[in-house]
DNA sequence: CGACAAGCCTGGTAGC
DNA sequence: TGCTACCAGGCTTGTC
């Protein structure tokens, strides 16, 4: 579930609790969540290392350890972050031990998510075919434009595609073609140069809307999609019936009546 | 108990 | 024929 917007959430979270704290020493509960580092290199590389830095690019998320490398945070479906005095939450995959007490769990229900070390964020972005983070810099409707061209598959997993947009998970691309009137089976090629125009500036929207509210579900506008999702509400725009169906092997939801494919 | 949810990777294939 | 974009399936595990 964490997309950009939870994950702008969890960057939040660590500014406001574990920035500049010392790490003393770390564990890792399941060494199935390392990715390209032993339990024992990643100890070595963050123990007295203190947290001076946060970057947040689509899913990932970085924190500089001061003068030194940076540490990899994705969530999977089911990850986040939990800062703590005395009991680890349920989960907890790596926990760092800062030196005045507390402590901070990443925590994971199932082992999609994985936690790493990078020396160069640009590079790691690089490195594992990253497309441009959907909200933050050099990112505008003509670059949309120019990734839909040429492709004949469905918009939604155009917008999911991670190399070539960063950040939008399943949820949030049936958000913003909700709020753009488009309907989940749209082809790119059924899409002109307005309604491209028109589907970046509601993805820009949404996603500042829901990270401005930490990805949290139950402070989205009342006129959302997502808090919807399988509870059997209807469509919050006519009252119509929402509906769930396979798009590309991933589960939608969608207003028939509000959404049209090629809008 | 089986289906399902999600992100992401992989393997097979549709389409140019 | 060969390449690429695309889709379907698998992994994982708690929940219904």
């Amino acid at each position: 579930m964490p997309e950009l917007p939870d994950v702008a959430g969890f960057k939040q979270y660590l500014d406001d609790t574990a920035m500049h704290k010392t790490i003393g020493s770390s564990h890792v509960a399941d060494k199935r969540i390392l990715n390209g580092i032993s339990t024992q290199k990643l100890a070595r590389t963050l123990k007295d290392g203190t947290l001076d830095a946060t970057r947040r690019h689509g899913k990932h998320l970085f924190a500089r350890l001061r003068d030194r490398d940076w540490l990899v945070m994705h969530f999977g479906m089911t990850g986040g972050l939990t800062y703590f005095q005395n009991d680890a939450p349920a989960h907890a995959k790596v926990v760092l031990d800062f030196t005045g007490g507390d402590h901070l769990a990443y925590t994971c229900r199932r082992m999609l998510g994985h936690v790493g070390i990078t020396e160069d964020v640009d590079a790691y972005i690089e490195r594992h075919e990253l497309g441009p983070d959907a909200l933050e810099g050099d990112f505008d409707a003509q670059r949309l434009i120019e990734l839909l061209s040429g492709r004949r598959g469905i918009v939604k997993s155009m917008l999911m595609n991670q190399s070539l947009i960063a950040g939008i998970g399943n949820v949030y691309a049936d958000e913003i073609l909700f709020q753009t009137g488009l309907d989940p089976r749209t082809c790119c090629d059924q899409l002109d140069t307005k309604q491209i125009k028109t589907l970046f500036r509601t993805m820009r929207r949404v996603l500042r809307v829901a990270a401005n509210k930490g990805g949290n579900v139950d402070r989205l506008p009342k006129n959302y999609l997502i808090p919807r999702r399988s509870t059997d509400q209807p469509c919050p725009t006519c009252g119509g019936e929402i509906k769930k169906i396979k798009t590309s092997g991933r589960t939608s939801y969608f207003c028939p009546k509000c959404q049209k494919q090629g809008g």
